[in-house]
DNA sequence: ATCTGAATTGAACACTGGTCAAGTCCTGCA
DNA sequence: TGCAGGACTTGACCAGTGTTCAATTCAGAT
């Protein structure tokens, strides 16, 4: 709370002063918002918060954004706005062009953890022009890939639905990581033999925890993440050739 | 607010009366929860809702789980039990183990659809018995398959990345259609307008949209998962027939 | 100098998850 | 039979949530 200035009648600011605060702008709030949640986490984001930290109070954000829900479709888009999606000239580099955007899908994701839970709760029913555009770029690669409309249609989406489901896994970590304090080093030599307990019962599992030992986990979701997106992008080449 | 029944000395039950409510449990609240989550979604879970589902109040609830978190955690590892994976006797059939499993994952993440933002929030740091049972017997099928261990980790991943991802997606529209109380052909024909509109500037994404005209997005939702997982598991076969 | 309308505020509402001390019931032991 | 103590339930309460609404402030046009 702050303290209190006593004002009446007679020491009350006049009236002709301007408002020195150059107003509430979307995109201020837009950007003030990704920077909490980048910050704190999905339910650090508080209208309450928000407000303060643009040195308003909560209520004045809602002449500018209908709700929460808006604001975070807002944010989602905005986000979305950094993935870079490089046009493929010759056909037979589409596949190069795919990793690509494949990769900075999800280096979005990891920077953001929290677009992966609130992608995941409202799906594709966001319609901002950055998730427009993204989409428009990645259904390109596709097309020129030499694939029918429809189909480039499902390889894009075959790919994005990779790269959210192993981003969302990934950013869950992140999140609770970067809330905990602890650095990865730290966090998984506290929740490894939690982990190898609960594994225990599984011979495949307990041989896989075995195998895995005190590895550098983050470099092995790296390279997990790698497989899968080849594998992927195989398949998709191979049927390709068979056209 | 339920009418109140007047009870006095005289009309109060007997005290030697043993408890009708035969005390609540922890699988019961379990249970009931998926239910309320099943029915309403993710954010109409309330533990006082869940109480009085329970004919009993919310604090009531705190004696048989730590606090909502952990009830999550139980009730996202609850319904990884209704997942099932065959054994793969032989060798050669691993491919129709694996389709199946994607397949039975996804079906129950359209069944329960907030289990997708929940697990996204979360990852992989839940370690129940369904979720490790799950794992393992994932891990079985790639193993039998011919993977080695740590190469059988990174297919099954790769798998459940895709089956997440994409679920993720679907379970949103669902969720999303079934708050709303339409069926799905009246929410496309209420939706299709503004993606179009969305779409405009896009040359692909016009064409795309163009192209589905009113189609049944729901048969598309199946035909692209199916395309995707056929996909993905090309390109696994491919990498098991070069080793 | 006044009016207009966009922008901002403070107070309130209904609700959330969570805690706490107090109570009620039931079982098992004497 | 009486009683102790643990299992279970309760109501009162707390801080904090998203959101609404009337009242206010202010910049610029008239």
């Amino acid at each position: 709370m702050a303290t209190e200035e006593y004002t009446s009648v007679w020491t009350r600011p006049k009236r002709g002063r301007r408002r020195e605060q150059p107003a509430l702008t979307q995109d201020q709030i837009v950007a003030e918002a990704i920077k909490l949640l980048d910050a704190d986490g999905l339910e650090a984001l508080t209208m309450r918060k928000l407000g303060a930290a643009l040195g308003a109070v909560a209520t004045a954000v809602y002449w500018h954004v209908a709700n929460k829900e808006e604001l975070l479709e807002l944010v989602v888009d905005e986000v979305h706005g950094e993935i870079e999606v490089h046009e493929v000239a010759d056909a037979s580099r589409w596949r190069a062009a795919a990793e690509a955007s494949a990769r900075s899908l999800r280096s979005m994701i990891v920077r953001h953890p929290w677009v992966a839970p609130t992608l995941a709760d409202v799906g594709m029913n966001y319609l901002g022009p950055n998730l427009m555009r993204v989409s428009d770029e990645m259904l390109g690669i596709y097309l020129t890939a030499g694939f029918g409309l429809l189909e480039a249609d499902q390889a894009s989406k075959t790919v994005l639905g990779y790269v959210i489901g192993i981003a969302s896994v990934e950013a869950a970590t992140i999140s609770k990581l970067h809330r905990s304090g602890k650095d990865m080093a730290e966090w998984q030599a506290a929740v490894w033999p939690a982990a190898v307990r609960a594994a225990e019962p599984y011979s495949r599992m307990r041989a896989l925890y075995a195998a895995y030992g005190g590895a550098d986990l983050q470099a092995g979701a790296e390279d997990g993440f790698s497989y899968g997106l080849n594998r992927i992008l195989d398949g998709l080449e191979a049927r390709l050739g068979r056209s």
